[in-house]
RNA sequence: AGGCGCGUAGCUCAGUUGGUUAGAGCGCACGACUGAUAAUCGUGAGGUCGGCAGUUCAAAUCUGCCCGUGCCUACCA
């Protein structure tokens, strides 16, 4: 007789092969038709909300790892506080303002002959509109493929027009209370994009800069040695001079007035010129201007020319001002002369040096990067094509000893990869200090939790030392900073009436209202139209996605304010949660979050940064085309996110192993549970002790996980889960449980025991398994419950149940597990003997201690060591010793055992009975 | 250059306040099973804990320096 027909063997349609690429979209169409996102809501309604609140992506490009990574890992968390029972409402958000998208509708202008500035800048502002609207509908739907579940219907967004209205409001508050000024400030200026540039703005690549050593010959000096000299200095940008009112210096350096002897031919500098320099650099000026010969005479302290007064390089030629030599902390001996050239208008050093010694501020340049007109030599040149001309006219006018060129590393626009120089404009600005905003916004630091902890000491230290942020750009594609000017005392109108109406306007027609209604109707009838000037600057980006707890958090009413946590990447410590800090302290006076989380970025599998010309970029859409969602969410699950993270080939492939290892468990549990009904469950404490054991283990590790979600940890959750299913089911009860569940009576109480115990396993590890493994544990789930109104995702974690707690019994079977391996290590040993093959051939005789013995009570040895039989023989040692024998008897042709009682090709006792019970 | 991090087996991660021979899982090698089968089980080999120096009876753990690496800031005259 054939037998097999009589083993339960698994059986389940949960194939062994997911098929993620092909299966993941489907289940995405099941969840859109049972309106997932709404359901899930409307079950949820009244719980205690959970507020991850969405720091928006810029509306450009296709998703990226980063993004990728970013997105999934809020989705674990959002996921995992709904199965907590929480109302974790998700709304994505997008930034769509900005240079980037502005400059990507330029650059189409560009390539189409057409000249922006010709363009009406409404008309201009909805061609950025539409590409910020594209780019949107694109991501969002790969966010949805990533199994993202959130508000993908009503997303927020910085353009809608109840935004905008909402962050015009946002700046009238700090207008209103007078944080809001107008100040005039060097900044990064893009001559190319015509615009000041913010920090986030710049980068920095190797620029080649001409470079000068300049002499301003001294006017008035105590020191009388000094009365024929020339100080020099070293600048890479010649244009800056027309711009200099002082010359710095150091107490500490100690300087050399130098006599020029000889010189070498078609040298710059001349002989018997007297010139003075840092003692440390004569080595490195001298040769550098090819002088030749010289001899020092005089040592001068660097403190002994406070007072002395300079002229100009170009004093003879209409540059005819005073030049104060000044005292800087900041000059140094490492480059250059041990002088500085302080011009305050084109660097931040000059400019608060300038400032603390009431020396003014000249405006030498336009927008366009071009000197002014009216200056001497130099008027119209260009600031960055035009140096070498500079340098030559000056050494005609014999105003230098050298030049030369350097290479080195200047700041850039991230845009147009142009050079970026210093400027002053005038600019408006959100201080730092009036309000007391920095001191406010340090504490609320202090009340924030972080995750990791380091990110606290980064954002306050940046906090703690940032200048007043800088809040307009010379742009078209954003919001309107609505302020108007008093022509007459150039003071700003601070009327929230006039406010009120702004925003009121830009609520119906969205902010182009700024450009297109007249001034009249914002300042009438409380003022006149001619008495004031309309600020055109647009807001730093920033500060729109920094308002976004006022227009999403506050305006909704499936929201709050605070948000229970941020989360982005470690960058936006710099960016959002710091602008959005900045902006709730300023309007609001507390932090929009009471938590933050940080991730690391992505690096290739060496810990090297992804770019395009190392090759090493990997793409998330490949990531899905090959492997699937799922395998993307387990590697962020299992990655350590406080930290960077690598990915590379290696990598996918050990998350698709342990994926494996998951599906596999879940698919066992299915096969295993084929036709389990209510009826079959059977009360924990019928159940046989191995059974108590396993439901023990839920019970802890359900405590564990729910502990590790509210500290975010989810790679140990990860790893709990994987060596849970590794370790201590498929190596151990599985495989010890195979032949009950495939020989034992259906009806006896063991294999209804184990049953009811795979099943609560089962409902368990589902829930468990859900918010990473969103696809795959849905599909598992419907395998089991066959009703796609049942998502897996409407459900909640179970509770732990305490009466499954039991120490003692987890003490003893860690025991009976020690010497189950002691076991094992002596079959493996007869089987490498060739003395047996499958471990039912073997008889292990163990020799132990009576309490190790009485372990056994109650359980069935054999069962545990897989063998056919055992035996106990009692001693003293500690540690029990094992002697494997051949077991006797035949084969049983059902269940395989071999025992004394089967006769040849027939079977056991045991299988005789399940036999005649179940088969006739 | 400065600030904040990181560097433990091929990979992903544990290593509590310094305390035996540094752990887990995967992968790998070898073997078993052929009733979880592109599965499953067993055994085994892999680490000067980035490097050097110091504190200590004792350092992966504390200190200093260096190297590599990431984010941020400044790259200045």
């Amino acid at each position: 007789m054939n037998y097999k027909q009589t083993v339960f063997l698994p059986k389940t349609e949960f194939p062994m092969k997911a098929g993620l690429p092909r299966k993941e979209p489907e289940i995405l169409k099941d969840w859109d038709e049972l309106n997932i996102y709404q359901k899930l809501r409307d079950l949820r309604k009244g719980s205690e909300k959970y507020i991850l609140h969405d720091g928006p992506p810029y509306a450009n490009g296709n998703l990226h790892m980063g993004t990728a990574l970013n997105k999934i890992l809020k989705d674990i968390i959002n996921r995992f506080q709904s199965m907590l029972g929480k109302d974790a409402n998700y709304v994505p958000g997008w930034d769509c303002h900005g240079l980037p998208i502005e400059w990507k509708i330029e650059e189409q202008y560009r390539k189409r002959g057409k000249d922006k500035d010709s363009i009406p800048i409404v008309e201009f502002r909805k061609e950025c509109r539409d590409f910020a609207k594209k780019w949107m509908d694109i991501q969002s739907q790969e966010f949805q493929r990533l199994g993202v579940c959130g508000d993908f219907f009503n997303p927020y967004t910085t353009m809608t027009y109840e935004a905008e209205a909402s962050i015009a409001n946002e700046m009238g508050k700090f207008l209103l209370n007078g944080s809001l000024y107008r100040g005039s400030k060097p900044v990064m200026w893009s001559v190319v994009e015509k615009t000041a540039l913010a920090e986030a703005e710049i980068e920095y690549e190797d620029h080649k800069s001409i470079t000068i050593y300049a002499k301003f010959p001294v006017k008035n000096s105590h020191l009388k040695e000094l009365n024929d000299a020339n100080i020099i200095i070293w600048t890479t940008t010649p244009w800056t001079i027309p711009g200099n009112r002082a010359v710095a210096y150091a107490k500490e350096i100690h300087y050399s007035l130098l006599h020029i002897l000889k010189t070498e031919e078609g040298s710059i500098a001349k002989a018997n010129q007297k010139i003075v320099i840092a003692k440390d650099l004569i080595n490195s000026v001298l040769p550098d201007c090819k002088i030749l010969e010289w001899n020092e005479i005089l040592s001068i302290e660097g403190e002994k020319f406070l007072g002395t007064i300079l002229s100009h390089p170009l004093g003879n030629f209409g540059y005819n001002h005073e030049v104060e030599m000044l005292p800087a902390d900041f000059v140094t001996v490492d480059q250059g002369t041990g002088f500085v050239h302080i011009a305050p208008g084109h660097g931040e050093d000059d400019y608060i040096l300038g400032k603390e010694h009431n020396i003014e501020v000249p405006e030498t340049l336009n927008a366009n990067g071009k000197l002014l007109d009216h200056l001497p030599l130099f008027g119209g040149m260009h600031v960055l094509r035009d140096n070498s001309k500079i340098a030559d006219i000056m050494s005609e006018k014999d105003s230098l000893i050298g030049r030369g060129e350097l290479i080195h590393s200047y700041p850039h626009s991230w845009r147009s990869k142009a050079p970026l120089v210093f400027r002053n404009t005038p600019q408006w600005f959100i201080s730092m200090d009036k309000n007391e905003l920095r001191n406010i916004a340090l504490k609320e630091i202090e009340k924030t939790k972080f995750y990791p902890p380091a990110g606290k000491q980064r954002l306050f230290s940046m906090i703690e030392n940032r200048p007043d942020w800088c809040l307009s750009r010379q742009r078209a594609w954003g919001i309107p900073i609505p302020v108007f000017i008093n022509k007459k005392t150039g003071e700003p109108l601070r009327d929230k009436i006039v406010i009120d109406r702004i925003v009121d306007a830009f609520k119906k027609k969205g902010s182009d209202a700024w450009f297109e209604t007249s001034s009249k109707d914002f300042l009438n009838p409380e003022y006149e139209a001619e008495d004031y000037n309309q600020v055109q600057d647009i807001a730093d980006v920033w500060f729109d996605s920094g308002s976004t707890h006022a227009f999403v958090l506050e305006e909704r009413s499936d929201l709050n304010s605070p948000a229970n946590l941020y989360l982005e990447g470690s960058d936006q410590h710099r960016g959002w949660f710091h602008s959005s800090l900045l902006e709730s302290v300023g309007s609001r006076g507390v932090a929009p979050f009471e938590g933050i989380l940080t991730h690391g970025f992505v690096l290739d599998d060496k810990g090297r940064k992804m770019s395009k010309s190392l090759g090493n970029t990997v793409n998330p859409q490949d990531i899905l085309r090959d492997y699937g969602a799922d395998i993307l969410r387990l590697w962020v699950a299992g990655s350590d996110y406080y930290e960077d993270l690598r990915i590379g080939p290696e990598i996918i492939k050990h998350h698709t192993d342990h994926y494996r290892r998951l599906r596999n468990t879940l698919r066992y549990l299915l096969g295993s549970l084929n036709g389990f009904n209510d009826k079959e469950k059977i009360e924990c404490s019928q159940m046989p002790q191995l059974e108590k054991w396993l439901l023990h283990r839920v019970f802890e590790i359900n405590n564990s996980i729910r502990e590790k979600i509210e500290e975010y940890q989810f790679h140990s959750i990860y790893t709990e889960i994987h060596n849970f299913c590794t370790v201590e089911l498929s190596s151990f009860y599985f495989d010890i449980r195979k032949d009950l569940l495939y020989c034992g009576d259906p009806l006896g109480m063991e294999r209804r025991g184990c049953r009811t115990a795979l099943d609560i396993l089962f409902n368990y590890l589902s829930s468990w398994l859900a918010p990473i493994l969103c696809f795959t544990a849905e599909e598992a789930w419907q395998s089991y419950v066959k009703n796609k109104e049942d998502s897996i995702h409407l459900k909640t974690i179970p509770e732990s149940n305490r009466d499954w707690s039991n120490e003692d019994l987890s003490k003893k079977w860690k025991r009976i597990r020690y010497i189950r391996s002691l076991v094992l290590l002596e079959i493996e040993e007869a089987r490498n003997k060739n003395i047996i093959k499958s471990s039912l051939q073997a008889v292990p005789k163990i020799s132990m201690t009576e309490t190790d013995k009485n372990l056994f009570d109650g359980v069935n040895a054999a069962d545990i060591f897989i063998t056919s039989d055992v035996s106990f023989i009692l001693n003293d040692v500690d540690t029990p010793s094992v002697e494997i024998h051949i077991a006797e008897g035949n084969k049983c042709e059902r269940c395989w055992k071999i025992l004394p009682e089967v006769k040849e090709e027939e079977i056991c006792n045991r299988c005789n009975d399940v036999i005649k019970r179940n088969f006739k």
